[in-house]
DNA sequence: CTGAAAGCGCTTACAG
DNA sequence: CTGAAAGCGCTTACAG
């Protein structure tokens, strides 16, 4: 149920401010008020070459007292380098890429880039194309990428691959990028764990609500768990909570048995477990429940919810420090592609099936 | 209970490619393969000069068979414009600021802006004033600020600000800064009509989880539910699931009675409800809760969560749209700030109080 | 310790 | 319709 409120929208009317932000000052005329040339001020701001202590105090001084600060285009003209990395995630505002995206962010920092953030709306090729185009036009000097649904061969990716491009594959690995190095999470294993834990428990009949079907992570993850349930019945979904809702709403009305139902994430096991809730399933008394990723609230709801956990914001981290260390080496020789550990964390969700 | 499972690090190495990328091609270039001076080839990119049907044909063949693509930083020198607008949010993780980043991204593209993200880590002084500085090295154009705790007078938001810089707020409103226009959500008619549809209930006795203690938009819910509730006892959290769990603990334990949880977000209400459950008490039945903001998982976990959704991605989308159309017109002058409706959203979470 | 000058890769008056 | 040249604001050999 909704109940509108009788809120409104409010326009507030701002003072009007000074005019536009005065032009800002130039190395040029820091110099002139000096009395120096501009080489000295470059100097100074630089120290790769000995200013005496008098001038460069009082070109600091004046530094400060005109809050000079040098063009950053113009300093990455003369270097070549635009001091920023971009990373094309499917979407910023998922938890999941928001992880990746704070881990990037942290390491980026660290080496002093600025990170440009590129939705890639699920792989929308008009607006891929645009994020490409800020590597070429060297906008940013490397990109860290996420794929969210396989891959064409005929994509801008695969071109920009041929390359040696500065690239780096973030969470999922991408069919005929072999040679782009990559940072995941050791799915297979993660979902072997998953497949062992639940089928211990005394599971024999198990469905599958799995990722995009094309999805590395989603194949690897449905191997994982097929190995203990080589039955399993998969569906597939779009890693939306809305998804696990209406895919066990589908196999509840094609009369599938099961007692156990594997979402390939924490979103899709969560809608999962409220369309079951709304069959009058009780989670974990008639069905088992697990998801993966281990997002935020997986542990706080109730019941608690079996999954993997995957450290996403490790999977930014190692992305951005592979990119930025080939990017200070100057080449993407030799960069070793990372595979990160994953953690069976058992909750609630899970429990024996019903006696019957 | 975690069971660690018997998975590793595995490290791949990858193929040597090709070394690094080429040396990019230049307009110059370009020119002297068409045998033509590079005015022309900038025309005939820019098209703001006439040239003629068989040069153009040349030249553009020319630019596909290289892959010529201009230098940003150099038409950026020339303009003086980046194409680059700065979000500052606390932590791009968050659900809730990774709306407002979708929305701002979203009509960033839309301008045919980039975006760069900055993380202010909660207002550490030392990140912030990095992020302003990509204001003052024309690195951004313009910047959007979330700000995630009270901000002092001292900071250098304040003298920015008086400047007449290119910046909006958006999400919360900062004391010191009224003459910047802002976006926020309609905080005090939401938390009112929380209040009222709680106290309609039958409530009597409730507890406000507040947010930061100095933020504007904690004080005007806080103040938005006192008018049904005045002798609410309000403790303040950190919008984190954690603290709304270790608030009602606190709570609990100091043995302050109430039927009814305010948190001011949906996160803190999870926590809430969590210790609620572990102390046995049920929701909505002994006690009711509410949240702020409309998560995604708030309609789907069990109760439902009663709650006020505010649209994020409006508050980013007309954040952006201020920013970038003040900068399209070159002043801040006259710049509304907008303040944007909320919604009531009634679910299983709240119930008339137990009988006794 | 310091300066004049070239140059990064473009755009754009100015002059045909 | 086209080109030579100045210039955006820096950095950096080169030359004292």
């Amino acid at each position: 149920m909704i109940t509108d409120c009788k809120t409104f929208c409010v326009v507030r009317y701002s003072e009007p401010v000074d005019d536009a932000a005065p032009k800002p000052w130039t190395m040029q005329q820091i110099a002139a008020a000096a009395g120096v040339s501009v080489t000295t001020v470059s100097h100074t701001l630089s120290g790769k070459r000995p200013v005496s202590t008098q001038t460069a105090l009082r070109i600091r001084s004046l530094i400060d007292q005109f809050g000079y600060v040098p063009d950053a285009g113009a300093r990455r003209l003369k270097s070549g380098r635009s001091g920023m990395i971009g990373l094309a995630v499917p979407d910023i505002s998922h938890w999941y890429f928001g992880r990746i995206a704070r881990g990037v962010e942290e390491m980026a920092n660290e080496y002093d880039y600025g990170l440009i953030i590129c939705s890639t709306s699920n792989s929308d090729p008009r607006r891929e194309k645009r994020y490409f185009n800020l590597l070429r036009t060297r906008s940013i000097e490397g990109l860290i990428y996420t794929a969210s649904r396989e891959i064409g061969p005929t994509d801008e990716l695969m071109s920009i691959s041929a390359s040696a491009s500065p690239i780096v594959l973030a969470d999922e690995v991408v069919s005929g990028l072999e040679r782009v190095p990559s940072v995941t999470s050791l799915n297979s294993a993660g979902a072997r764990e998953l497949g062992r834990h639940v089928r211990e428990l005394g599971h024999r009949r198990a469905v599958i609500v799995a990722g995009f079907e094309g999805l590395r992570s989603t194949i690897e993850r449905v191997a994982g768990i097929r190995e203990s349930f080589p039955d399993a019945v998969v569906v597939y979904g779009d890693f939306e909570v809305q998804s696990g809702y209406d895919r066990v709403d589908e196999l509840l009305a094609r009369g599938v048995e099961f007692t156990a139902v594997f979402a390939c994430n924490d979103y899709m096991a969560v809608g999962a477990m409220r369309r079951l809730h709304e069959a009058g399933l009780r989670v974990p008394d008639d069905v088992s429940v697990v998801g993966f990723d281990d997002i935020d609230i997986a542990g706080v709801i109730t019941p608690g919810l079996t999954t993997v956990r995957q450290d996403m914001l490790e999977i930014g981290r190692r992305s951005a420090r592979l990119l930025l260390e080939s990017l200070a080496a100057g080449t993407m020789r030799g960069i070793e592609s990372v595979t990160l550990p994953v953690e069976l964390v058992v909750r609630g969700s899970t429990a024996p099936p019903p006696a019957s």
